[in-house]
DNA sequence: CGTTGCGTGTCAGTATTCTGACACGCACCA
DNA sequence: TGGTGCGTGTCAGAATACTGACACGCAACG
């Protein structure tokens, strides 16, 4: 019942391997980031914020992956805690464009190290090139992916 | 604020890259899975059952990389509408070991096609060298971050 | 000028998953 | 014989994310 397979052979299965890698990497965020009373979608957030200010809510949302309801009621929080800044009135459109705070500033410096750190022991295994290479296979994944998303 | 990061650089972390692979590999399977009325988790609790008969709901949780808790509930409802069947009794320990009925395998089929027609897509543009150097550089992050976990 | 399409923020309700906790069965070892 | 550790199934509650829907601002086009 596992040879000669129509369907997905689970050991074999890069799409599979690829959930675990992503779920493994997930818990082992969750591990460091907890200590920082922070989730990976609340460091996600602020990772985004510091590498691009002025993000709206919707373009955060993509950014991590979750919708833009979701990220709403995540950037409240935030914003109630004093961690981000959002205008009151949106100088073009709708769309509110969010900084970080001081605060929120400080607050990613030890997430952000912490995260670092776990993505640097999931790479001690590999080479500099198998660590391109996978780059340029993982953006081929995901490129093939989205091409034939409505066709 | 973009070289000589202390942080992680979003455009080029693996972890991130990882992330997203993963969340278009999923909303490419649910789009899939959704004519046919299953999720991806359905989904996959059925495909371990078909592939390892006899899976308790502990290991059924493992392998779709979800609770026990939220496992259970999905086995309820797909041992209510005859897809798997559980022992009453447990033959041994605790362990209850779930089996496909009939039913189940038919319904698996045609998701199993679909989930498959979704991983070939995914690996188009990848030679049979990319695909086995990407099958063992992900085993390699997965075991490296396991490895490092109560470290 | 109107209207069509697209992106956005937001409200409300629903679903799903998770965390915490308890009791049970088995294996191991003192 | 009793105790300890581990894995399991299950109950209850809370947190989290999602789907659906609405109104608004902007740009493109007739």
């Amino acid at each position: 019942m596992s040879q000669h397979e129509v369907g997905v052979d689970l050991e074999t299965s890069l799409g599979y391997l690829l959930k675990e890698a992503s779920s493994v990497l997930r818990a082992a965020m969750e591990e460091v980031l907890r200590p920082l009373g922070m989730s990976v979608t609340h460091y996600s957030c602020l990772e985004l914020l510091a590498q691009r200010p002025g993000l709206s809510n919707s373009e955060l949302a993509r950014g991590a992956f979750v919708t833009r309801q979701s990220m709403n009621v995540l950037l409240q929080a935030l914003e109630r805690d004093g961690y981000v800044t959002r205008p009151a009135e949106a100088p073009v459109g709708k769309a509110l464009p969010t900084r970080l705070t001081p605060r929120g500033r400080r607050s990613l410096e030890k997430a952000s190290a912490a995260v670092r750190s776990v993505e640097m022991r999931m790479l001690a295994g590999l080479t500099e090139t198998e660590q391109s290479r996978a780059f340029r296979i993982l953006q081929s994944m995901i490129r093939s992916l989205r091409d034939g998303d409505g066709a």
